[in-house]
DNA sequence: GCACTGTGTAACGATCATCT
DNA sequence: AGATGATCGTTACACAGTGC
């Protein structure tokens, strides 16, 4: 904890230095920055070596746009107020483009003073990094960006209107029975729920299941058209890998299509 | 070509446990 | 992976420029 809050002071300084813009929105910017910083020194914004318990590395300064907005954020702010984040970053998009060749040539030469010393602490953090800290940094970069891929591809499933799965026998049950829980505790009622499904009985819960396979009937016959449509629209990274090999019942084949950028 | 850099917030995800 | 729901944590969104 010591060594992070040394780290972290280090890193402040830095961003002091950083932010040592001249002009009229010097002290705009220092607050801005200093607010930002305690922010993320709070944990809303860890990065991956944060989240492993390793010191913070140091941060890259801003390119000279971000310092731009920065800048004008406050203005920008003040006359639309009820401006929504994505608002102001396309007015401030909009200012940067109106804005003074020598103003962009100042930013671009705090923005290559700093490269400087970002670049040497740079060096100097990986040094302080032992190769398996290293090993480790770079596999849990992996790990986000599987993880994004993944969260991605469920987004896509969802905007392309993937059939939902239906419910098992014992999902219906619960689903039926959730408005007579009262104040119980989520966890309690969970357990009510399953003692009550296994003292049910062998009739009542053959309706349960009739009703569920059913479900699953239809849901099979909606998940085919839809993987044969997805196929036919090429998207086919959302289509489960068996309606890829398996033939169609009638019509054209998908047989033959490569199956190489599928794991 | 993608991650990073800042911002605030809405939306989304993980978690807990249960069964199929 | 589907539902249940509260809670806490994380990410996408917009913008442009830079470096790996």
């Amino acid at each position: 904890m010591k060594a992070s809050s040394i780290w972290s002071m280090a890193v402040h300084g830095k961003m002091f230095r950083i932010c040592n813009v001249v002009g009229q929105y010097r002290n705009i910017l220092l607050n801005r920055h200093t607010s930002s910083l305690y922010q993320q020194n709070a944990g809303l914004k860890k990065s991956v070596e944060e989240k492993l318990g390793l010191p913070p590395k140091p941060k890259k300064p801003l390119t000279p746009y971000f310092r731009f907005m920065a800048q004008i954020r406050p203005a920008i702010v003040q006359k639309n107020p009820q401006a929504k984040l994505t608002d102001i970053a396309k007015l401030a998009g909009t200012e940067w483009g109106k804005a003074d060749s020598s103003v962009r040539e100042q930013l671009q030469a705090e923005y290559k003073r700093e490269m400087v010393d970002y670049m040497a602490a740079q060096v100097k953090y990986n040094q302080k990094l032992t190769d398996e800290q290293h090993e480790e940094i770079k596999k849990a970069k992996i790990e986000i960006a599987e993880l994004k891929e993944r969260r991605l591809l469920k987004k896509k499933k969802k905007e392309l209107g993937k059939p939902k799965r239906p419910l098992s026998a014992f999902l219906l049950f619960m689903t039926e029975k959730k408005d007579e829980r009262g104040t119980q505790s989520f966890k309690d009622w969970q357990i009510q729920m399953q003692n009550e499904w296994e003292k049910l009985y062998e009739e009542q819960k053959s309706a349960y299941m009739a009703r569920s396979r059913k479900l699953f009937e239809e849901y099979k016959r909606e998940i085919q058209i839809w993987e044969e449509k997805m196929i036919r629209l090429g998207h086919i990274d959302v289509v489960r890998n068996e309606a890829l090999i398996q033939p169609k019942r009638q019509g054209t084949s998908v047989s033959q299509r490569s199956r190489g950028s599928e794991e």
